[in-house]
RNA sequence: GGGUCGUUAGCUCAGACGGCAGAGCACCUGACUCUUAAUCAGGGUGUCACAGGUUCGAUUCCUGUACGACCCA
């Protein structure tokens, strides 16, 4: 150990020796649990003071200390429950002095019968006990717990081992994912894997980042994005695909953005926009049951319903509606800089119509998203993937889902004319020229993809951060990834 | 990138006109055979983030740096 030993490090370091001394393994090996705490606890939910017959062999992490003389008390953890333990000097003989060289933080296997003490808590009177992994360095305080962010971001197994919600969160998070696994699966989607390292970097408006390839001598793009490589699948007569896989976009750090992040993304023949509708619909819910059990979400105080059908507005409608705007209006740049300007946006002088009708939207449109919206029909410049209108051309058949305003699901109906998406990415690169290093670069291998023939298609993205802060009521895009990035401390 | 705030014991936090650093938990010693934030009696364990400056003297005031949080872009 590099780093200077302080008292409480020498201490545990001793008892470590003395076990040593004793012929005990401080690292042990398999323990062989029989039951985990939660199942103990729903098992024995009625007994009374006398102890039960099974024995019982649970393993976990010592996380409080009650010494008595005679008698110890101590709670032992493990990943779902947590339950006293109860050692007498009386049973347990020379084996009960052994317990003095164990600490807070120790990984041990106990063995014992379930009874519940007079105050009606549920203990383990433990007949045996084996040091599994000794707990060299103190753990944080019990009732405060870790607090310091940088500390609970830069340890994690910290912050997970002394607080609860940070557990349920992940927890959460895991069952998310699952969720929307199941669903998929349940109707007929396939998961495939598609490159994270490619030359061409599609698919999204962003920045990528750049690594390199030695034997190749080649340097290649982290993805931004899986959607043009979802689509060569959906070419491939795959019909049902997803991916969730991690995006790397080369941008600043805030409360909604780490450099690497999560999405799913989901693809379907011979359906559209109005297909991907009932989809979100369906994957929303579904995770609401299946995470939270109901469709009432609370996130910061709002409360939402989350139950189906959810409400449908067109961009236009919903600008008129909150601004008093329509998009054929902010089409005339000079006076859609000019309302951007009023609303406060700042540098208006550099942005395109696209740009411009985006943050205004933000700034008007969004703050009055809580209940579950889906904004329609987002206007051409926008949407360089999304099919046209007919009865509209300057609009697409394109719509984003809003929850408590967070932009939860974005999908459209898939170009699939080859001519058209050429030229959307010919106007893309326009304004990559003009100094836009977030347009959409130009992939010939996937317009020649279109080229032999891409079935009529609907996709979606959705963000499984975005989602899981709002299943998780979580603030910072940090509290529901495990490791975000963080700079070097020195 | 800009602004505001933070960094003091293992953890959570106080604090000072600029004059030997102070609580709770944790830890150590002792007592204690149904406790549960156990209790009781003792014990303070520290490069006050880092580097300069002002000063007889700086952890405190000033400047800069690092890292973090929040807000803005």
């Amino acid at each position: 150990m590099e780093e200077q030993l302080t008292d409480q490090i020498q201490i545990r370091m001793e008892k470590l020796g003395k076990l040593q001394e004793l012929g005990i393994k401080a690292y042990g090996e398999k323990y062989d649990k029989s039951h985990s705490i939660s199942e103990i606890v729903k098992i024995f939910t009625n007994i009374g003071e006398e102890k039960s017959h099974e024995s019982i062999k649970l393993a976990g992490r010592l996380m409080a200390l009650r010494g008595h003389g005679k008698v110890i008390f101590a709670d032992l953890r493990d990943r779902d429950g947590i339950i006293q333990l109860y050692l007498r000097k009386n049973d347990l003989g020379e084996k009960f002095e052994l317990f003095k060289y164990l600490d807070i933080g120790d990984i041990i296997g106990v063995e014992g019968n379930v009874f519940k003490t007079k105050k009606g808590e549920l203990t383990l009177y433990v007949t045996s006990f084996i040091p599994l992994s000794k707990c060299l360095k103190p753990l944080p305080e019990k009732w405060h717990g870790l607090k310091d962010t940088e500390i609970r971001y830069r340890k994690r197994y910290l912050d997970l081992v002394i607080n609860p919600e940070v557990r349920h969160t992940f927890i959460t998070r895991s069952k998310i994912v699952k969720a929307i696994r199941e669903l998929l699966d349940m109707k007929g989607f396939c998961e495939f894997e598609t490159p994270s390292m490619n030359l061409i970097a599609g698919g999204a408006n962003a920045r990528p980042f750049i690594t390199h390839h030695n034997a190749l001598d080649l340097d290649l793009y982290l993805r931004i994005a899986t959607e043009l490589h979802l689509k060569r699948l959906i070419t491939g007569g795959l019909e049902k695909v997803y991916e969730i896989g991690r995006l790397y976009r080369n941008e600043g750090i805030s409360t909604r953005h780490n450099p690497e992040f999560t999405t799913l993304e989901v693809y379907e023949a011979y359906t559209d926009y109005e297909g991907m509708m009932k989809l979100a619909e369906d994957i929303v819910s579904f995770v609401a049951e299946k995470t939270i059990g109901k469709y009432e979400l609370v996130y910061q105080g709002k409360e939402v319903n989350l139950k189906p059908p959810y409400k449908r507005i067109t961009m236009n409608e919903a600008l008129k509606k909150y601004a008093d705007l329509t998009i054929s209006d902010l089409r005339n740049i000079d006076f859609a800089r000019n309302k951007a300007k009023t609303l406060g946006i700042d540098g208006v002088e550099k942005m395109n119509v696209a740009n411009l009708i985006d943050k205004i939207f933000e700034f008007t449109v969004e703050p009055h998203l809580i209940q579950p919206t889906f904004i329609l029909d987002y206007p051409v410049e926008l949407s360089p993937l999304a099919k046209k209108k007919d009865e509209d051309p300057f609009l697409t058949y394109r719509f984003e889902l809003f929850i408590i305003n967070f932009e939860i699901a974005n999908a459209f109906s898939e170009i699939n004319d080859p001519f058209d998406q050429r030229e959307r990415f010919l106007e893309q690169m326009k304004q990559r020229e003009a100094g836009d290093d977030e347009a959409h670069m130009l992939d010939e291998d996937f317009i020649e993809s279109l080229e032999y023939g891409m079935p009529p298609t609907g996709g979606m993205g959705i963000g499984i951060d975005r989602i899981s802060m709002l299943f998780t009521d979580s603030t910072s895009i940090r509290d529901v990834i495990l490791f975000p990035l963080m700079k070097p401390k020195d």
